[in-house]
DNA sequence: ATCTAACGATTGAAATCCTCTATCGACCGG
DNA sequence: CCGGTCGATAGAGGATTTCAATCGTTAGAT
């Protein structure tokens, strides 16, 4: 029973049979046997059937609401068990946006101190995709933006306000000042984030009700391609101050306050609104909010 | 793997492989089997052996509170999917204090008259009984109390005040009387409900307070017996308002207010806090507000 | 219109898992 | 010491599951 709800969750993933079979590890007659016989001791149509996958009927829908709930419950009750046996041990998912990839290593590391036994797995997505990785259960937990968009069924842990300086050359027109405004700003000639990134469109609004009209000179979903250019000293940034400080600056690319107003967006860790939270989220939980206090203070 | 999980619930229930396999519609071996089986997949031992059933580890605690969730959340959805194709059906569960068993048809009636498909199972339990045939998915409502014991995970709809009278012959010492007091009634000899009803307990704090010394002549674990008796106009009893009307006064037998103090508790629905609620207990929850309207006005 | 590739359903054989009956060994109370 | 109860175990039979192979349909290319 519960190995088809797990199908179910595969194919609302994949969008198709064969392979959500092979993220199962079954072939796919397995699979559509699966899907097949929840139907029948369901009495209901799940999947819209044509010659290929079509999409879920309504049922289908609420009936994936449940697998998602099951399996998930599942998982947690195997991983607590597994915790008192062993000790906190397994893999741990996270999903987290560009700007915050440099700081999860400050949640990491005191973690895995405390808990040797415990893998990683940190994946670099958008903050749309993190919801609907925790939504699916693909990862356990996310580092996104707490403030934007609405979250969902989440627990959220702030972490930290992200503040935004310019990244420039020393030598470069505004490389000299001590603080610049979003008006100056927008006068520059940027590298961004794609405009599927949260940041990219926090940082564009920013610009945009400050006169400006942003064009970026270069995009890129990853923030190693833009600080990669931004170092040559030829190009220019807008970037949260945790980052511009963990990618190191050198005494000829500043990174500097931009104000007027001086924005800030709280980022922090989401994990699924699960009552009771699995072993492994809630001492990364803990130590997130250990890692929240030190970074206030 | 959830049938596993309903064998360990099971076991729970009965403390006793065979009776438990029995409820489950399988063999003692196969129940045993099982459970083995929950065991080496959990890789935790679940059942403390010893020649017969003695308790269950710390894990397989923690294991049953897990399965309860699970298979909870199982039956749910079937039921959900259920009522999506034939609108409500199946049989509600629910299980109600003595006292207020008269009451339940108020609640039945207008829910089978909405959702005719629906059958029922009532059984009188005590207020604790109650709660752990809650716990243990046994029935999927309950009737009792709400402002005495506490209730654990529960949501509650409060459904009316129980208010007390003394139940006693027209021609008895206190029968003339438009009211009486505690202490009154403490003289009485009384037919009450044994003491592991919340009611009497309830009653003899009553009359405890108003300082008599409560001595029952008659106790029974049935409104019917007690009220049988009182009908003979030779005995007295304190029953709840609602269930004297409701088991019919006769021009010798009255229901005479107590009073000094007025005392008062609340009766309601319990199901359990799950979300979303069992399409039944949804209904059933819409009814009991219904309910409660029309017995404020 | 025809061809092709991709997709999911179907089939039948092999393997696995499950459930039952029968029985055993441990323990308890007389 | 004996009889009864309880849960574990063994082995056979049956049901279910899985897989490789193949089919039918459809969308898109030509």
């Amino acid at each position: 029973m519960i190995d088809k709800l797990e199908y179910l969750l595969a194919l609302a993933r994949e969008h198709h049979f064969g392979r959500a079979a092979e993220t199962c590890g079954v072939t796919q007659p397995t699979l559509s046997a699966g899907i097949k016989q929840l139907e029948s001791s369901l009495g209901v149509l799940l999947v819209q059937r044509g010659s290929r996958f079509i999409g879920f009927t309504p049922e289908g829908e609420r009936t994936l609401d449940w697998a998602r709930r099951i399996v998930g419950d599942t998982r947690a009750m195997r991983q607590e068990m597994s915790a008192l046996q062993h000790g906190l041990s397994g893999r741990l998912r996270i999903a987290a946006i560009p700007t915050t990839l440099a700081m999860v290593a400050g949640l990491t590391t005191p973690f895995r101190a405390r808990h040797p036994g415990v893998r990683f797995t940190i994946l670099s997505r958008t903050s749309i995709e993190i919801l609907a990785l925790l939504e699916n259960l693909e990862v356990d937990a996310g580092i996104t933006y707490l403030d934007n968009e609405p979250l969902g069924r989440v627990l959220a842990v702030p972490l930290y306000q992200e503040e935004y300086r310019l990244i420039t050359a020393a030598d470069s027109p505004l490389g000299n000042r001590n603080e610049v405004r979003w008006a100056e700003v927008a006068e520059v000639p940027l590298c961004l984030l794609t405009p599927d990134m949260q940041n990219r469109r926090i940082i564009e609004q920013l610009l945009r009700s400050a006169g400006g009209d942003p064009q970026p000179t270069l995009e890129s979903n990853s923030m190693i391609v833009l600080f990669a250019h931004v170092r040559t000293g030829r190009w220019a940034s807008v970037m949260p101050a945790k980052l511009a400080e963990t990618l190191g600056l050198t005494d000829t690319i500043r990174a500097i306050p931009i104000v007027d107003p001086e924005a800030a967006h709280t980022i922090g860790l989401v994990v699924p609104a699960r009552e009771p939270m699995t072993p492994l989220n809630a001492a990364l939980v803990a130590e997130a909010r250990r890692l929240a206090a030190t970074l206030d203070a």
